[in-house]
DNA sequence: TCGATGACATTGC
DNA sequence: AGCAATGCCATCG
């Protein structure tokens, strides 16, 4: 099973879990990273779950990171994007009102995986 | 190869 | 009730 697993191809890391459930985010929807943290199994930290959105930008697949907000709605990473104003159009485009770098209703249109994909 | 950093959240006092 | 410190995985230099 794993006699030594350093040349390892490509371990499951936890991340690719991450950006996996965050492409499974539909739009004019947002999550936290608490949540999807919790959702696969809250045993890292809600930070890994953060730092896996960084990492995003290494990802073989796109991941609507955009999406994801901090507990408090608030657009933490936007200064991370390619403009500072990336995040916040790209939610504004689809749908999602952001108002002081916060999002509107954000409670409402909060998804969860482990509810909506239940 | 080793050390430090990095998009948060939770608990304790 | 509010403030502070800690925990976590992976990647970068």
């Amino acid at each position: 099973m794993k006699p030594t697993a350093q040349t390892a191809p490509k371990p499951r890391n936890f991340f690719q879990d991450v950006h996996e459930v965050v492409r499974l985010i539909p739009a004019g929807r947002v999550s936290t990273y608490g949540t999807i943290a919790h959702y696969l199994g809250a045993r890292h930290g809600a930070r890994t779950v953060g730092y896996a959105m960084m990492a995003a930008h290494t990802a073989d697949q796109y991941v609507p990171a955009h999406r994801v907000v901090n507990r408090l709605g608030h657009l933490t990473g936007r200064l991370h994007f390619a403009t500072p104003f990336a995040m916040q159009e790209a939610l504004e485009a689809e749908g999602v009102r952001v108002e002081e770098d916060r999002v509107v209703e954000f409670a409402r249109l909060f998804w969860d995986p482990g509810v909506e994909l239940a």
